[in-house]
DNA sequence: TCATTATGCAACCATTTGGTTGCCTATTCA
DNA sequence: TGAATAGGCAACCAAATGGTTGCATAATGA
């Protein structure tokens, strides 16, 4: 069962080397700690506590193969908060383009 | 000309307080920083503090009518997020739930 | 004019966050 | 079997975050 926490996810997200580990995910999914640790500029048990937190987030599911740790991309979170939350704002886009730009006219008026 | 920096708009998403004032402001856009206050847990100073993250972020762009602060959404930022970032992940959305779905089997065969 | 209203600014505080180091455990393979 | 490899866990630390209180300033209107 995919329960998904809008707070963690929003959380989760908010930090740039959680977002590049995603990308890199979304890159070459089922990696493990080991390869995901290459590139990044902190220690593995720093990135370590980033993958916990998108685990956390039901961003990142995990899966054994023997001492191997491999991380798999969960698409379901950022699928429902582009349709929950996004979208919303997506549907007033332009009618809240035009309430901004007639408010910054009549400013220098 | 509205140049949207990614890392300061995914900060200011992160927090509920502030995905709130945005929610406000699409419900009812323009309002001042007291009418904001309302509804809030914390102080006008506190609320402040939330609204000018919002606008270092340029999600949220303010209009100075007399005494009082009219705050209006801009919704470049989100709509940018959405095409730049979520949209990357939604395309391969099918693909990376087989490919979790295999790992998830394959784990306990 | 003078009280009221709307907001800004600075200092301060506790908690959270992102990162480290050090050590332990389990799997692999020569 | 024993060294090498992959990873977990705990303690610690500095800096960022979210919040407060107190006081200052500017616009409004009776």
């Amino acid at each position: 069962m995919t329960f998904v926490n809008e707070e963690s996810v929003f959380r989760a997200l908010a930090d740039g080397a959680r977002r590049k580990l995603l990308d890199r995910l979304h890159a070459n999914n089922g990696q493990t700690l080991g390869q995901l640790c290459a590139e990044m500029d902190c220690t593995r048990q720093g990135v370590t506590k980033h993958l916990n937190i998108l685990e956390e987030a039901n961003l990142v599911v995990t899966v054994w193969r023997g001492r191997e740790k491999l991380h798999y991309l969960n698409p379901v979170p950022i699928h429902e908060m582009a349709e929950r939350w996004i979208s919303k704002f997506e549907r007033q886009r332009l009618a809240a383009m035009h309430q901004l730009k007639q408010a910054l006219e009549g400013d220098d008026r």
